[in-house]
DNA sequence: CTACGCGTGCGTCAGTAGCT
DNA sequence: AGCTACTGACGCACGCGTAG
């Protein structure tokens, strides 16, 4: 992620300028945030052929190149997201549910390419994390979505490792005295056998105790880092909404900086005209 | 020092959904 | 239908901080 340049893409139709500067184009790897549902579309039927950014312009053309070759594998992954996260959250947490998936769009480009007669604008630049969107109206509604850098996080969270039980305090050094010191791991051997040990009431009654005193360690344990990364996550986007505020105060100063600039030279060619 | 409240983790039970 | 895994709810134990 530190590597990479992140295109904020801002109500289009009011940037129209092209900011020609010579500099050298670094090796890009964007980042374009999606709504799910957005489409390329919106940007055609903009009246700009620009992509106005922090650093670059791009034109149309190319932002529908970059995204009909990347859309379809983002939704792919986040397809793959929702599924990880219903197998682990399979029955009973339909009251816990994901919020709806961000398209992270992960662009690496060959400057040279496809980037060839963009220009770089100097414009100011915006902490590293933050990210664009296509939705021209994101910053004045907020329905717009962001890149959520915890979403991924989130969702590998969700994937379960088995070797991570490890780390847990073993079952017979439990604190608990109700815990009988006989189901210990020479049970877990029985265990295997299914319908019962026997016919053992008892014996089936620890086993099904033991099993049961694990699930519930680990269902504490998966609720726990659930519930760390929803923090992690608040944390990210409010730091993210935050930087996104403050873009649009720049932009909102260059903008009214250019419209004064242009006013003046306007009424001087009219004045010269008379 | 002690009683108290609070937070945390645990084991158990019961209910549910998915699988065979 | 029976089994299994998961999870909410409940009660209990323990540690910690604090007021008295």
């Amino acid at each position: 992620m530190n590597n990479k340049n992140y295109i904020h893409i801002p109500n289009l139709s009011s940037v129209t300028d092209n900011f020609n500067i010579n500099t050298k184009i670094p090796p890009i790897s964007f980042v374009i945030t999606t709504p799910l549902n957005s489409t390329i579309s919106s940007l055609d039927h903009n009246r700009s052929n620009k992509i106005y950014s922090d650093n670059l312009v791009i034109t149309q053309p190319i932002v529908s190149k970059l995204l009909s070759e990347t859309i379809k594998q983002e939704e792919i992954e986040n397809n793959s997201l929702q599924e990880i996260y219903s197998k682990t959250n399979r029955s009973k947490t339909k009251n816990i549910q994901l919020p709806p998936p961000t398209v992270v769009t992960t662009v690496h480009l060959n400057p040279r390419e496809t980037l060839n007669g963009l220009s770089i604008i100097p414009m100011t630049n915006t902490n590293s994390h933050l990210m664009s969107t296509l939705n021209p109206a994101h910053l004045s509604d907020g329905a717009g979505s962001y890149f959520v850098s915890g979403l991924t996080d989130l969702a590998s969270n969700y994937k379960m490792n088995p070797s991570s039980n490890t780390d847990m305090p073993s079952p017979s050094s439990s604190s608990n005295s109700s815990n009988p010191p006989s189901s210990s791991h020479h049970q877990q051997h029985h265990q295997t056998r299914r319908h019962g040990e026997g016919g053992d009431p008892t014996r089936k009654r620890e086993v099904r105790l033991q099993k049961n005193r694990e699930a519930a360690r680990e269902c504490r344990r998966k609720k726990k880092e659930y519930i760390k990364c929803l923090e992690e996550r608040v944390a990210g986007l409010e730091a993210q909404n935050k930087a996104l505020i403050e873009e649009l105060r720049q932009l909102k100063e260059l903008y009214c900086q250019r419209e004064e600039t242009s006013n003046k030279s306007n009424s001087k060619t009219t004045t010269a005209t008379r």
